[in-house]
DNA sequence: GATGAATGAGTATTCATTCAT
DNA sequence: GATGAATGAATACTCATTCAT
């Protein structure tokens, strides 16, 4: 598959979680924020290194490429945006069995705000990098494609057994519930549009509302 | 208003338009490739010299600056966008004072998918600019709600009147379809997840259903 | 063969004889000093441009890497080397027709003795890079083997033929002939361990004497 | 004299011949697996150091500098190059008092081979740095000339006061035969221009027979 | 004695920009 | 208008060396 290089990349990571020196956390808190703020291409690592209060060399010491501080900082979100995705909501809701899929929706959308709320600097970061980085894209994407919306098609699919749900290609259906949260998180993180004062519940609440009377057979 | 300075420039080079050398046309046709191709900040104006058959000089000769021909390349895509939209879509489709908002939708949907098909490049550079590039979100992103949300939610604020449309702010109805096709627009071209066999046809009466039955007051 | 790479490279370089700048000019004499007094690994390219008076990028807009800086140094050096050596002295002495051994020997000594003296900063440089970099090592020597001692085989059967000289394998004399005089090129003009006061004409004919007749009284 | 400071360098590391540690065999051997290989120059400590499998820091604290680790690994050579030749070889073939010339040549030659030749990546190391390294030079070929030549020469005139030899400056004859002598190992070992299959008795014998009768068929 | 984290000066190279021709 | 040589600041990265543990 084609996510190879980047779960190796995870793996061996998750390993290597000896114990951080206190300038190695200071150097990827700092990498974080302006990543986030400036973009990867536009952040220098002497930058970087001044903000961090760090020598220079000591990045490289630590982190041997600017690719792999990147990476460092991007990998440990990722690694928890599948699984947790995948096994904590997916599997607790299903389990439950109970439910309509509006429930599942809301549950969902719940998980992921606050995750994201949690990690907004990341988050930024691999969306733009995302848009950006052609060589990161393609090693991301099919890991989304394969982690998360095969399990999402999957729900998809059990709800549409059970007659909640229109007639429409799962793999449609999927994307446009992708495409519509995604799109939420993006404005809401990345572009900053809002105006501050939002209802997030009332939002929140419209949004399914949006996509459920979309989507149920009537 | 924020967008001063951008309007400035529209209206600045609308009046440059005078006759545009051989070489400049070369140069902005370049540069349009390779930015969409690899992103602003990795394409060096030397990279674009070469690629346009052009000395480095000549380029600078024209633009300046390379953040300038940047603002070359944007500029005429984003004149056209704005107004064509505001004016040609909006008061001809709503003076014909025939159809229901889905009929809206689906002219609205066709005519930016026509535009965007023809200038891909430019959307796409656009679009990773507007995540990647700062000052450039803080300019683009207010003229473009000045200017299109603006029109937007004055079509809402119409059929929500003839009571086609459910009770939900017009500003978060607006905010819903523009993620909901953005979001389709950047998928599709920015970052070309797609299936190449993709039957437009029918996936824009998806989009549409999917947009309409959640809307539609009932 | 093996030197293809270096015969294009020279190839190359001869066409691209166009107008040297005069910066260019500098580069190339203050790259060639430094080389040959420090070696091409102990010198940096901030040296060579402060020597030159230059700008540290100018060297770069004109030779790109390091590296092609040493060949551009290196290579018409080589290239005259060899079809000098190859064409003027070889056929001309033997076209000639006319001498023994002991005459070409000289002829040979002291036209590359003269060449060497004329570029004995580059002959350093190649001298010590030889050795030194692993790399050059494996372009270089196969190249002068299949250029030089190649041809002096030839001459030596020759003599061989005509009797004048022992009954040892050729590929031996020509090593044994190649090892003392160009390990007197090197000791005088790499390793300089002269008295500078060297009576040049009565050394060569002491070497003349010794290939020739070895150091036993008769 | 110049080489007050290696002798006493030489002096000072005899002295110093007390235990060395695991770690400091274990570094040393990997130096010269590494200088030998890629040359001093573009040897790193760090490299050293994952090779010999050390902390960086073991390195200097045993050596200092790299410098220095460099002067530990040839230091011993040097040591045992020249005092043994002094002593052992020469007065052993002297004292004899029996054999020609040509004995005494095959002596030292095979004598020195065997030497190299057991110590062959240390010799490739002080012949690389012999070129490259100016310090170095300045420091070792005084010494050498002090230590070695100057013996050569008195054996040489021993045997010309024989009339074995012709009657060239003593100096002359030392330095022929070393260029021929130190040109053979240097083209064998440092270079390894061999077809591997090499009669070492035959090509003795061959440079042997060279040195004392030349190329001249009588 | 041994470690390895930290350093900062140094390296080759890139790049937007200037300017004389 | 067009060129391309020249610039120098900036960039990612290396490396010998130091030092607290």
């Amino acid at each position: 598959m084609s996510d190879d290089k980047l779960l190796d990349a995870i793996i061996a990571q998750t390993k290597l979680t000896k114990k951080q020196t206190d300038k190695q956390q200071k150097i990827v808190e700092t990498a974080i924020k302006l990543f986030a703020e400036k973009g990867y291409a536009n952040t220098s690592t002497s930058e970087i290194a001044k903000a961090a209060m760090v020598a220079e060399g000591t990045i490289f010491r630590h982190y041997g490429t600017k690719d792999n501080l990147l990476l460092s900082v991007i990998l440990p979100f990722i690694k928890d945006s599948i699984p947790t995705m995948a096994e904590e909501v997916f599997t607790e809701i299903m389990s439950k069995n109970v439910g309509c899929f509006e429930d599942f929706l809301r549950a969902l959308l719940k998980n992921r705000l606050h995750f994201i709320n949690e990690n907004r600097e990341i988050f930024q970061i691999v969306v733009k990098e995302l848009l950006y980085n052609d060589e990161l894209r393609k090693e991301l994407l099919p890991f989304f494609a394969d982690n998360i919306l095969h399990r999402i098609t999957k729900v998809i699919n059990t709800y549409k057994d059970r007659g909640e749900l229109i007639d429409i290609p799962s793999h449609t259906i999927q994307r446009m519930i992708f495409t519509l949260i995604g799109g939420y998180f993006v404005s809401r993180f990345v572009l900053q549009l809002d105006n501050c004062d939002i209802d997030e519940e009332a939002e929140i609440e419209n949004l399914i509302r949006f996509i459920m009377d979309g989507l149920r057979k009537q």
